[in-house]
DNA sequence: TTTTTTTTCGAACATTTGTTCTATTTTATG
DNA sequence: CATAAAATAGAACAAATGTTCGAAAAAAAA
C-alpha cells in the first residue's frame, strides 16, 4: 500500500521508537522519507501533533513520543516454589514476569505460578499463573491465595460452613481445611494466564 | 535508604523514560543529581554503561536507553464478535488489546474472546482471552480455532475418530462437528488469559 | 487555465547537547 | 600521615539539533 508522507513519518518514529528506544531527530527522519528539508519535517510533524499522534517538547532533541505506543502494560513479578524462610516477595522466589493493563495495575500485584490441581474444577489448571491483589482481602466465595506456616503459599476458594471458615478446593479428591492461625490471607486472586 | 550517585543517576534515568518516554540529556542528569558539572555526570554515565545497565549512542543526544526497561511484552489484538462479512483481523473486530513475552510474540499473533462453554472441560471458560498462532496449523490432539462459514470463529479440540476429523467440544453437552469444507482452520490456540 | 491550497526547499540562526582535557577536591588505602 | 584512587568541577569546543522565514514547486480546486 502506498504511504502518504505523514503515515511514512509516523511509521518511522514508531519503528524507531519501539525498536532503538529514543526517537529519531528530525534530520533522521528527513533522510528515511526522502525530504531535503528539515522543515518539510516540521510542518509534517506539527499536523501530526495536532491530529495527537504524536508528543513533543519544544527545543529538545529527540523528545518525540507517540502516543499510541506509550507503554500500556505494566509488569508484575511471578513467584514460584517458596524458599524456606524467604519472605514472599523475595527476588529469590521471583521465577519471571508477566505484564498487566496499566488501567488494571498497582503496587498490590504479584503473580503465583500454581502448583498442583487441587483448583482444576475453578478452571486453574497445574502451572497456571495467576495473578493476586494483595491490597484486596479475599472475601466469602473468592477465590484468594493464602499463606500456610509462613512457608507455602496455596489458591482457594474461602468460604463459610456453618459459621466456620474454610479454604474449599475445588476438586473432590481435595478436603477443605479450616482457617486457623496458622493460615494468613495475602489477596484476592484477580486474573489468570496459561500456556497451552 | 541511601543511594549512590550511580545508582541516583540510573533511576532518574530509568522513571524519565518510563514517564516521559525519552533519556534526560546529561545537564538535565546533572541538575538532578546535583552535580555542577557535565562530565561528572559522564563519568557516572561511562560506568553504568560498562557495566551493561545503561546503553548510549555516541555523539546522539537524548539517546540513552535501560536494558532493563526495554519493553520486554509486544501487544497482540484481541477480536471479540465478528461483524458479518468482515475479515477476521479487521479493525471493526478489535475489542482490546494483551501483551505477550517479546521472545514467544511473532506477526502470527492474534487473541480470540471465548463465547460460550463448550470448552470448559479444557479449563477455557466463557469470556476468557486465547492467544491464536496463525502460523501453527492444528494437528490432532491440539486446541485450534477455526472458522464456520466464514462467518464465525470457534475454539475447539481437533482429532480424528475412525479416520474422519472432527471438531470437539471439552463439554458433554456439545456434540462433535465434523471438519469439512464450510471449516477452515485459523490456528493453533498458544495461550490464555481470565479476569477473575 | 487560473486560483488556491498544500507541500517542499534552502539557508541561516540560536540552542541544546555530547565530548574532551586538565585541575581540584574528596574519599579510600597503606 | 602520605599516597593512590575515585569523584567532581570548569571551561572550552565541536557537533547535533530544533526553529524560523520566505520563496518555490507541486497538487488540488474552481
Amino acid at each position: 500500500m502506498k504511504l502518504n508522507k505523514q503515515q511514512e513519518i509516523l511509521q518511522f518514529i514508531q519503528n524507531k521508537l519501539e525498536n532503538e528506544g529514543y526517537s529519531p531527530s528530525i534530520r533522521e527522519i528527513a533522510e528515511e522519507v526522502n525530504l531535503k528539508s528539515t522543515s518539510s519535517v516540521q510542518y509534517h510533524l506539527n499536523n501530526l501533533i495536532e491530529k495527537g499522534l504524536l508528543n513533543k517538547k519544544a527545543n529538545q532533541s529527540r523528545t518525540l513520543t507517540s502516543n499510541r505506543l506509550m507503554t500500556s502494560f505494566k509488569s508484575v513479578p511471578v513467584v514460584g516454589e517458596i524458599a524456606a524462610g524467604a519472605p514472599l516477595l523475595a527476588e529469590e522466589n521471583k521465577i519471571g514476569e508477566i505484564s498487566v493493563p496499566q488501567e488494571k495495575f498497582n503496587n498490590n500485584l504479584f503473580a503465583l505460578k500454581i502448583n498442583g490441581d487441587s483448583m482444576v474444577d475453578a478452571g486453574i489448571y497445574h502451572e497456571d499463573i495467576v495473578v493476586i491483589d494483595k491490597g484486596i482481602e479475599p472475601k466469602n466465595g473468592d477465590i484468594g491465595a493464602f499463606m500456610i506456616n509462613e512457608t507455602e503459599a496455596t489458591v482457594k476458594f474461602l468460604d463459610s460452613i456453618s459459621g466456620k471458615r474454610y479454604l474449599i478446593p475445588a476438586n473432590k479428591s481435595y478436603e477443605n481445611q479450616e482457617v486457623n492461625s496458622n493460615i494468613q490471607p495475602i489477596g484476592k486472586v484477580v486474573s489468570l494466564f496459561r500456556d497451552i
